[in-house]
RNA sequence: GGCGGCGUAGCUCAGCUGGUCAGAGCGGGGAUCUCAUAAGUCCCAGGUCGGAGGUUCGAGUCCUCCCGCCGCCA
């Protein structure tokens, strides 16, 4: 089965910051679950490079639009490599591909007889690329979010027949699991139950777009393009008939993965764009929170902007990661908090887990001649194996319905059961009687394979760590295997070597000011 | 202004259809094993569940009002 996940394509009108790596890590660990669970991934990641403010963005920097895209795409494109960010599509807006498609899609809605040309007045603001109320009507009145003044436009426009798809709209964003979470999908069927109006799509005077075909001075609204970036990433390496090949290529997305803030976008403008086309809609779409960071929003007025490459660069790719997997409930607003976070990963990464397969292969080769010992059944209690069990379901039944911070819990849960296992049956002091040793040699096997499963589920959430992991118990992964079959308890091979450990994981110290 | 939501231990939050619901994690305090990254394990939170009424034999859990946050829409 083709499972075809997006983030979304990111304006380049900045570097990547926080919020679009939490979107991204979230997809990655989501992208990589799917693949070991053996689905046919498309991961799409991108950038949305038309536009008003692209063009007075390169404009102030004295550049041609192009050269600007050029060069962020690239930022991007090495951003997402140095988080080890596992896409599989990179698609530009301002591909010749995308073009291609852009237009045909076009033709399609054209032919559905949804567009018409109108007239659009109103204060826009270029920061939002949208048309805002303006309760002074004045020039000075700015947009909230952006806080810069609107701009009045009185332009003729291509519209499209929003309105005509009210009924199956309001069917599709009804349907169980297309919005998530539920409080979004609420806000969503709100909107639409007061009634949709047809939206402009095209924009005159905006020389950096895609011109619409037939009319002069037009081009596409730069949501009509950027929507389109998730089917032409699909065939973004065909040459031809593009738009048939995205649809044959894994066309419906399983899920679009963007922050709140665009939700209506995904959810509304574009499933009645793609009805039109005669093209499958995506099967959900799913709004994240934002992050805050000590409580507070992150601003350049404040200044408290957390630049991700600071923390990728000071920390690493798998703390970040587990931060902000485990410690955010998706779909909540999160808060980064310094503190927080080096407590988190230390107790978690450092002293659960690493310490756990540390101590663990100590044991072994210490006792067992460097090796995993003989899987011995003395005692035969199944308290460990039924544990890690239930916490293997437990941990694919929380993936599967997008609760990552639910799942991780479950691989740390099993951690620290692996601890209380150890504790409660002292290794250490059974040793001491010769008698003891198939017991211990019980024990420690079932120590070692809990520990082998901690490192398997780990491997979507922190792919290094888990690799780690790996390598200290003497590389055992089997790519042949499937991943799900290797989840199966008992399969840690007895009288393999063991290598010395190293922590798998360094502490974090904390700094006041990071 | 219209509609949603939220306000539970210092912090982040669980608490479905009312009766072990007063909880978890982190932080903080204490004890303890020793295989281990001074890691592990165990114990300790006396919080009027925002406030005031009401329904009920019984309410964080339902209703009303008030206060304080936040979201969506206008």
């Amino acid at each position: 089965m083709t499972f075809v996940i997006t983030t979304p394509l990111y304006y380049v009108n900045d570097k990547p910051h926080l919020g679009s790596v939490y979107t991204t890590i979230i997809c990655d660990s989501i992208a990589r679950y799917k693949r070991l669970a053996g689905e046919d991934v498309i991961f799409i990641t991108g950038v949305d490079e038309h536009g008003l403010k692209i063009q007075r963005t390169a404009n102030e920097k004295g550049i041609e639009p192009k050269s600007h895209c050029d060069e962020i795409s690239e930022v991007f494109n090495n951003n997402w490599k140095d988080w080890n960010i596992s896409f599989d599509k990179f698609i530009r807006t301002s591909s010749k591909n995308h073009e291609f498609v852009v237009n045909e899609f076009y033709e399609r809605v054209k032919a559905s007889d949804d567009i018409y040309m109108g007239v659009q007045k109103g204060w826009y603001c270029v920061g939002c690329e949208e048309f805002k109320d303006n309760p002074e009507n004045s020039s000075t009145y700015k947009c909230p979010i952006h806080q810069k003044n609107l701009e009045w436009k009185n332009e003729e426009n291509l519209f499209f027949r929003l309105s005509k798809y009210q009924k199956e709209i309001e069917r599709i964003i009804n349907e169980p699991s297309f919005i998530e979470p539920i409080e979004r999908k609420n806000e969503i069927i709100n909107f639409v139950s007061r009634g949709l109006k047809d939206f402009s799509i095209s924009r005159t005077n905006v020389k950096w777009g895609i011109p619409v075909p037939g009319y002069d001075n037009h081009t596409f609204y730069v949501w009509f393009d950027a929507l389109l970036g998730y089917v032409s990433a699909i065939s973004s390496d065909a040459t031809e008939h593009s738009l048939e090949k995205s649809i044959n290529g894994g066309w419906p997305a399983d899920v679009h993965l963007i922050g709140k803030d665009i939700l209506r976008f995904h959810a509304v403008y574009w499933p009645a764009m793609l009805i039109s086309a005669k093209m499958k809609v995506p099967k959900k779409v799913f709004g994240h929170g934002f992050l805050t960071r000590e409580g507070q929003k992150m601003g350049k007025s404040l200044g408290n902007v957390l630049d991700p490459d600071l923390l990728l660069t000071k920390y690493g790719n798998d703390p970040v990661r587990w931060y902000l997997i485990k410690d955010i409930s998706l779909g909540n607003d999160g808060d980064f908090q310094d503190k927080r976070f080096v407590d988190i990963i230390n107790n978690d990464l450092a002293n659960t887990i690493g310490n756990l397969l540390n101590r663990t292969s100590s044991m072994s080769r210490k006792w067992f001649n460097n090796k995993v010992p003989n899987k011995e059944k003395i005692f035969n209690e199944k308290k460990l194996e039924n544990f890690a069990k239930i916490a293997v379901e437990n941990y694919i039944y929380n993936f599967d319905n997008y609760k990552l911070d639910l799942a991780a819990n479950e691989v740390l849960s099993l951690a620290i059961n692996t601890n209380l296992y150890l504790n409660d049956n002292q290794p250490w002091l059974l040793i001491k009687e010769k008698d003891n040793l198939p017991l211990v040699k019980e024990i420690i096997y079932n120590v070692l394979e809990s520990t082998r499963i901690i490192g398997l589920l780990l491997i979507p959430l922190l792919p290094e760590l888990s690799t780690k992991i790996n390598d200290q118990l003497g590389s055992i992964y089997r790519e042949e295997i499937p991943w799900k079959k290797q989840l199966i308890w008992g399969l840690l091979v007895s009288n393999s070597s063991l290598p010395k450990p190293t922590p798998i994981i360094n502490k974090l110290e904390y700094e006041e000011h990071l």
